[in-house]
DNA sequence: GCAATTCATTCTATAAAAGTGAACGTAATT
DNA sequence: AATTACGTTCACTTTTATAGAATGAATTGC
């Protein structure tokens, strides 16, 4: 290898992200000929492929996500260069979350809650979107953070990083007619009408393992993924809910909801998933050290060391 | 401006680092030239200059200096891609110390100390100039930190940051022949030999004021720069020396020196210079926020509040 | 299961760029 | 005043990048 071509590994950023070629060629209005002999010559000089070519698509190797997570570096400071020389100030990028759809949006206005009040002038971009997906996103580098409740599992070529911001405890919550329900586990649960988590998540399965351990014989009314839409029925349905408290908050501190205990045992997680590199967004930095995470973090140590 | 040329950037990199373009054409293996050429195009796209051609040398305009920022940033992350590519392993690049001649040795030793006994596997290099070559090295990024115990002033064009690390009395030194002299100002002192730093030094100067103050009549044995010789001169002379403790940390505590009394107000302050840059070496990070530091500045609040 | 489609690769010719070397311009040095 | 050191400019050559057409291989649609 004589001298890395920063050209090539432009290019090779752009398809990396991009994850496909032909779109990659128009957006860079050059021919897809153009670009993949330029990206060849690139695998060439290096002596080893940055992508597999997968059926008709390239798929990014284990060297190749090495490789794009250094170009990411290098091309996220040039774009800002470039920025600067054009307008003569600079401006952070957005900080891109990608959040599960599934997750409490209190949880997530109150992780960005730094960013919301915050004497910083940069914005972000939310997405929610289904794990898989927001994982893909984040390995492209088209997101800077993913917050789900779900434990990402180590892949072979992408170095995950992954944090744990909160552990909620899983309650029983009532609407405020059903206040007189003791706030205990008590037969007068027997027979109740619920709305609960969908059955993929950990919740569901710490409340049936409830039900079972307490012979409850829950009438399931619904059972929902989104913790917005199960808040919703929570308030609505007149129904019991078993979920984390924080995704009733509201409700709870108005009263129009009640907490009756919370299910021993039974956490939700939640996790900020990113990619292992050297330079973090900087607001990220700053999230993920905020103040409001250290309190969150002592507080699930309580919790850990209470439930012994 | 069209898209950032990075082969250009990269040749205003290398020339801007090493302030001159011949050699650089030639380390780089193209005709000067050709070298020229490429960097006017640079200007040109970018619309302003990013050296003043002052006599027959490039000197960096302030705008050359921000750019050389993001260069440096840029290309050190491409360089390091660049050696985890050929040789596979990521190994950090030495981290360069610039130390002005005349200061303790002792001190820049501890400074340096988390590196000694670091299970860091980094190396680093050390270089002792004079002031103004130390910056000049230090503004063409060839050293990442200058540790000096003189005050930088503002430059137009570079952002010199310029943190405190220590702040050092000065004591009266004196061999341990002289020990019955008094831990206090005294009369005793008034016709004494002295070794003293030179001239150029603020602790001079201070010296001077409370030679007066207390009509003392000093006969200066030897003045001198560099503490490391005045170090040798208060052990060897006989004489008293008027310096800072730490550069005789050893003979104090093995009795070959005693200390007297520190002079009053009078301090040598310790700095280490850096550029503003949004990717400091971390190893240097690491340095600058290391718990010696810390005691350090400690220390110094303390001796800053005594003082009042 | 066969055409149509999508997406990447390969090849050749051409356009764009980066390169050389000699000549030139200035400032500093002797 | 001659010499040296260093950068620029110019005419020319070499190298590199690109377009476009042809090819191949895997999906998609009917």
């Amino acid at each position: 290898m004589n001298r890395l071509n920063y050209h090539h590994l432009y290019y090779f950023w752009r398809v990396a992200k991009q994850g496909n070629l032909t779109a990659t060629a128009e957006k860079l209005a050059i021919s897809q000929s153009a670009l993949s002999a330029q990206i060849n010559q690139l695998e060439h000089n290096i002596g080893q492929p940055l992508f597999a070519r997968e059926g008709r698509t390239l798929v990014l190797t284990e060297l190749g996500h090495t490789v794009l997570n250094y170009a990411e570096d290098i091309f996220q400071r040039g774009e800002e260069l470039q920025q600067l020389l054009k307008r003569g100030v600079i401006t952070l990028p957005s900080l891109r979350i990608g959040m599960l759809s599934s997750m409490s949006r209190n949880f997530i206005e109150s992780f960005m809650e730094p960013l919301l009040k915050g004497k910083t002038d940069a914005s972000f971009r939310l997405l929610a979107r289904p794990q898989p997906e927001l994982l893909d996103l984040l390995a492209q580098h088209q997101i800077d953070v993913v917050l789900t409740n779900r434990e990402v599992s180590l892949s072979d070529d992408i170095a995950w990083q992954s944090q744990l911001l909160s552990r909620q405890a899983v309650s029983v919550i009532a609407p405020a007619a059903r206040c007189d329900l003791p706030e205990y586990i008590d037969p007068a649960y027997k027979h109740q009408r619920w709305v609960v988590p969908g059955s993929a998540s950990p919740l569901r399965a710490a409340f049936e393992s409830f039900c079972t351990q307490h012979q409850l014989e829950p009438e399931i009314v619904a059972e929902v993924d989104d913790m917005a839409m199960l808040r919703l029925l929570a308030r609505d349905s007149g129904a019991l809910a078993a979920m984390p408290a924080v995704v009733v908050r509201d409700e709870l501190q108005s009263g129009v909801l009640s907490k009756r205990f919370d299910v021993p045992n039974a956490f939700e997680n939640f996790y900020a998933v990113t990619l292992k590199r050297k330079f973090q967004h900087p607001l990220l930095s700053e999230l993920l050290q905020s103040p409001m995470i250290d309190a969150i973090q002592q507080a699930t140590a309580e919790q850990q060391s209470d439930a012994h």
